[in-house]
DNA sequence: GTGCTTGTTGGCCA
DNA sequence: GTGGCCAACAAGCA
């Protein structure tokens, strides 16, 4: 379930892991697509004897740098996961890249391949990083710059704007209906039919969400939980959008499902109306 | 067997 | 050139 806090649960998996420890051996599968573009013995050479310095998560994508200006950059797409696994893990089918350090084997899982490896080396930061759109919870985005862009996009239904990663960062599928749901607004609006009232609130949902997930998701201070069944409460929308039949936590009237801008959308019509 | 799935991209069309 | 829509990608699950 990758998006924004789930992005960050699995950097601080890795993180901890092996935060100043040393790769030793580097296991890919060369030639697949997450590969991309990049040289598979190239980075299998410059990853080994490299040192984890630091990490950081941003949208739905992470980077590892290492010592020698190496950077190692993570999507984690639909199915993707980072998994820290005993330093004698044999890898599987779907682990596309395992990196071994003395103590651990730090695992990218990925059955349906819709993730993506970065790679880079050099002092700056490279395009697929700076390229990310200012966070959501940084003073960056502010209900101005989500009101033009939903200006722009006036005729797309929001539900399929707040998907757009170059205005919404992180925001996936569960996080965009969730916002709407506390909003109350209906996904299949307009975007630009949205009163600046209701912009306003789209906008403090959004930063309220990303909040609350990264808190309750990624886990608090260094205390990393062992797996991603952390408890999500039952007022947020979340618990119920999946179930036949689920009902709204706010107003106990059935949720719908339908697929709005071309994804399954979850929502509440007592409080959302179009 | 069918019909889903938490993401992104490229192609088509207005 | 821009915005909007859709299929494709691949594998697992119910």
């Amino acid at each position: 379930m990758p998006e924004l806090a789930e992005a960050e649960f699995f950097r601080r998996r890795w993180h901890e892991a092996a935060k100043g420890r040393t790769i030793v051996s580097v296991h890919l599968h060369a030639g697949n697509k997450l590969f991309r573009g990049i040289a598979p013995t190239a980075l299998r050479r410059t990853l080994r004897g490299a040192r984890l310095q630091s990490s950081e998560a941003a949208a739905k994508q992470m980077v590892f740098r290492f010592s020698g200006a190496v950077w190692l950059g993570i999507h984690l797409g639909m199915s993707g996961e980072l998994r820290v696994e005993p330093a004698g893990y044999v890898p599987g089918r779907h682990d596309h890249l395992a990196l071994r350090t003395r103590q651990h084997t730090l695992v990218f899982t990925d059955p349906r391949m819709f993730g993506r490896i970065l790679f880079h080396q050099g002092g700056a930061a490279p395009v697929w990083w700076t390229k990310i759109a200012p966070a959501i919870l940084s003073p960056a985005f502010t209900v101005a710059t989500v009101a033009a862009f939903l200006r722009r996009r006036a005729r797309a239904p929001i539900k399929a704007v707040l998907l757009m990663q170059e205005r919404f960062p992180g925001i996936g599928n569960w996080m965009a209906d969730e916002v709407l749901w506390r909003a109350a607004i209906h996904p299949r609006r307009p975007a630009g039919a949205l009163a600046p009232d209701e912009v306003r609130t789209l906008w403090r949902e959004c930063r309220a969400v990303c909040r609350l997930a990264l808190r309750t998701i990624a886990g608090q201070g260094s205390k990393l939980p062992p797996d991603l069944n952390v408890h999500i409460p039952d007022t947020w929308l979340f618990n119920h959008r999946w179930l036949d039949g689920g009902r709204c936590p706010r107003t106990h009237r059935r949720l719908v499902r339908e697929e709005i801008g071309g994804r399954t959308t979850c929502w509440s019509p007592g409080r959302q109306k179009l």
